[in-house]
DNA sequence: ATTTTTTATGCATATAAATACGAAATCATA
DNA sequence: TATGATTTCGTATTTATATGCATAAAAAAT
């Protein structure tokens, strides 16, 4: 018994290892590399998204991808030409380092977060208030129907079926410092 | 011959005749009906948007359906909850409408409408939404409690009873353009 | 008024994507 | 550790979506 659970322990190990530093096999670098992929490349179907994983060492099978793009959100649109592609939602989008959004963030334009029911309340310093309701606009359609701004205040109006804690984790990812 | 190339051309009209003022069967309307149901619901499935079409008269099948989706570049996204839904693109505006459309869409200021729990939201051109807002106060306070506008956005706030069709139709008679 | 060309659509099917389920791996913690 | 809970993921399958082909319908050309 002892010696099995040694060699079993020995496995996981080696198969750690081969994970983080061979085949990057685990899931958060998974969904970093189809991020990265989806962000640079026209892909049309999960399994052509596959062959790609697999040139870069990511052996997994076409359901897994199906849970990884749900996971990300990832939607299926039609494109001009007649072909498909998979976009990443628009937050997930690397922030422009230089874009306004950071530089709002880092200045604390906006001071805070709350909901009343199913609207959602964003503070902002005196004036911030349409330009980052703009930015909420643009980068989180499919989480918000839209956003009505005053002068300090934003009133959000979350799509149905969207919770709290979506907007909540949209806006750090929208008004994070860091990429 | 000649006998039945009448009888043809009869149909031929008498079809025409039952799309336009019947049965809207025809492509444009179809898509037009995609659209606004689109626009208004969370639709999950081809199946479901092809029982809703049917609801409206309107009967066509899952490869038709399919082809349209594609036309329209209307993608399929998941959403938190687990589910997906079928996303209209945001520039998604006046499709090639001749003549008698009376649709929301038409008005040239007005982009869209959609809801989320008893609220509506009207998307509109920068700076119209002031003026569209009075419009839909004055015109239908039967239906609508009140609105509030920012810049391109107006808060529609129904009065109790009344449900999104109402105000589809409303804004539907509103802003259709002259016939 | 025919004929020709183009468009629209259904049917059947191919292709693509989602998921039920069980096994393995990982995590938490007593 | 050992144990139970949770997460991950592959297999097989179901469900969903896209499309080739034939035909009907509409439009254009003759």
């Amino acid at each position: 018994m002892i010696l099995y659970f040694e060699i079993y322990k020995k496995c996981c190990t080696f198969a750690r290892n081969i994970n983080n530093y061979t085949f990057m096999k685990n899931k958060r670098n998974r969904l970093q590399i189809i991020s990265e992929i989806l962000r640079s490349t026209v892909v049309g179907s999960q399994e052509e998204l596959l062959k790609m994983l697999s040139e870069r060492q990511c052996e997994v099978t076409q359901a897994t991808l199906s849970r990884d793009l749900k996971l990300l959100k990832v939607a299926k649109t039609p494109l001009s030409n007649g072909a498909y592609k998979y976009i990443l939602p628009s937050y997930n989008k690397p922030l422009p380092t230089t874009g306004n959004s950071n530089t709002l963030i880092a200045h604390g334009a906006v001071l805070s977060l709350e909901f009343s029911g199913q609207l959602g309340v964003v503070k902002t310093k005196p004036g911030y208030a349409s330009a980052i309701a703009w930015d909420i606009d643009n980068k989180a359609t499919d989480h918000v129907l839209g956003t009505i701004a005053g002068d300090d205040t934003i009133l959000v109006i979350p799509r149905e079926g969207i919770t709290r804690e979506d907007i909540l984790e949209m806006m750090n990812l929208t008004f994070s410092e860091k990429e």
